[in-house]
Parts: structure tokens; sequence; C-alpha cells
DNA sequence: ATGGTAGTCGAACTA
């Protein structure tokens, strides 16, 4: 039995927060951890003290001030290559292909647009941004690189919740950017198109509850839990039956300085 | 209905 371990969190400056990230390292020791929302130009990202700690494979796709995405793994990556989704030169993506035992695995690491605040493409930018990055998504197929053994992960925050149990109320957020219709109905479909499993659903029954963020403007998170599920982990269909485990680390949204995402794990036993 | 907070980078932008 082979044992293999991944997690997303959206760290909201890795630099900011370096410390927490290595805690978490330290205390977890997933294979894989990918990051997004890094705030951080390549040249400066701590590459460094995570290697100095085990992580001696890291592959970075950063800019000044936005974005930012980091895949920071113990093992090897080969076949490193980011997609320039609607070609605005946004670090929003990477993807790598891990070894994991006598398994391949492709991660894709995404950080999808957050899209404003009036969900209509007609007047919002950033609104039409989000839906056209979700089309361009749709072409990512979960078992594009089956024919040459290569199973598949995507991870990220994907700046949806569709389903109901995955905002604290439905009915509420309707019409809020992140759980509108055409939103989770076009995370559905780039879903369904290519053959994902998504793996938090597939461990954690649909009926309940879970979030992995919540707004820093709310002054008690943790009592009103007004949380929303934006962060995923999906595969193809082939490691599904390999998952043992998710986790959403909602006590981190409880430490000092945090991030307002958490991180997600996923545990395979191959 | 509005405003609430956080980060980058040093005003205004993004979330």
């Amino acid at each position: 039995m082979k044992h293999f371990s991944i997690a997303t969190w959206n760290i909201n400056s890795v630099r900011l927060r370096l410390p927490l990230v290595l805690s978490l390292l330290e205390d977890q020791a997933p294979d894989i951890l990918c990051l997004q929302e890094t705030k951080c130009p390549n040249d400066l990202f701590p590459t460094k003290e995570l290697k100095k700690r085990g992580y001696e494979h890291i592959e970075i796709h950063g800019q000044k001030g936005y974005h930012g995405v980091a895949i920071i793994s113990k093992l090897p990556l080969e076949s490193v290559s980011s997609i320039d989704f609607c070609e605005m030169g946004d670090t929003r993506h990477i993807s790598a292909i891990a070894r994991a035992g006598e398994r391949a695995i492709r991660v894709h690491n995404f950080y999808v647009p957050a899209g404003g605040d009036e969900p209509n493409r007609e007047i919002n930018p950033k609104f039409a941004h989000k839906l056209d990055f979700l089309e361009e998504m749709k072409a990512l197929h979960a078992e594009a690189e089956q024919d040459s053994g290569v199973s598949s992960i995507l991870v990220g925050d994907l700046n949806i919740a569709p389903l109901e149990t995955d905002v604290w109320s439905h009915k509420q957020l309707l019409k809020v950017v992140s759980h509108t219709p055409i939103e989770t109905d076009g995370l559905n479909e780039v879903q369904a198109r290519g053959a994902w499993v998504d793996l938090m659903r597939q461990h954690i029954p649909a009926e309940e509850k879970i979030f992995t963020w919540w707004s820093y403007r709310a002054r008690d998170w943790d009592v009103s839990d007004r949380g929303r599920r934006l962060d995923h982990i999906w595969s193809s269909a082939d490691l599904s039956p390999a998952l043992s485990n998710v986790t959403v680390m909602r006590e981190a949204r409880g430490w000092e300085r945090p991030s307002d995402h958490v991180p997600v794990f996923a545990r395979f036993n191959f």
C-alpha cells in the first residue's frame, strides 16, 4: 500500500503567511501543497525555506501584487506548464506531473477569477472574464493523458460554490457572485465535460454543509458561520476509488493573521 | 441597503 496526499490553500500572500505554510507542512506533511494568491513575483518566492524542509520540488507562476500559483512538492515534478486562460497574462494556472509510486499524476492548480460584485457580464467585465475563463476550462479533460498512463488531479480556488450546501444560505446567495446559476451551471459543465470527480463530495455527503472560505468582513466568522465552499479537489475517475480521506482544516481560519480560505486535504491509498 | 476587512504597495486596485 502506497500513500499519497495533496492539499490546496488560497494563502493570500505567501510571504506574509510563510510561517503558517511551514507549520502546516510540518504538522500535516502532504506530499504536495498547491497554493493560490501567492501575490509574489517569482524571484521573491520563499523557495529556500521550503526546500530546507524537504519540499525540494517547487514550481511557481507568480506576478507582482496579484494572483499567483505554486506547486510545492516532496515528489519530483516534470512536464510543467501554465495555460494563459483568456490570454490576459494572469498567473492563474500551473500544472505538473508528479510521480507517486507507480503512478503518474498531472496536478492542475487553479485560481479562477473572483468575478467582481455585479453578476452581469454586460456591465461587469470581471464577471465576463470569470465566465469566459470557465468556458475555456471546459476543454480540460481529466483523461487527456490517460493513454500515456497519466492520471489527473485538479485543485484550487475555483471561486464558485456549486451546491446548495456549499453556502450558508442558498436562497440569500442566489444573486451573489460565486453562487449564481450561470456560475454553478458553468462549473458543473466544466466538471461533466472533463469527466472530473468531485472528491470532496465523494467523501462528504451533499446533504452536509462544507465551507472553505469565510469573509474577512464578517465580525465573528465562527459564530455567524457565513461560509462558502470555494476551494475544490477533483480527480480523474481512475483515482477516485483510492481516495481514503478528505479534510477541511476549519481551525486554520482561527489562526493568528489567517487567510480567509482554509487548507483542504485529500489522501489516497494506492 | 450599506459597509464591513485584508493585502500589495505606496494610490488604487483586488478580493
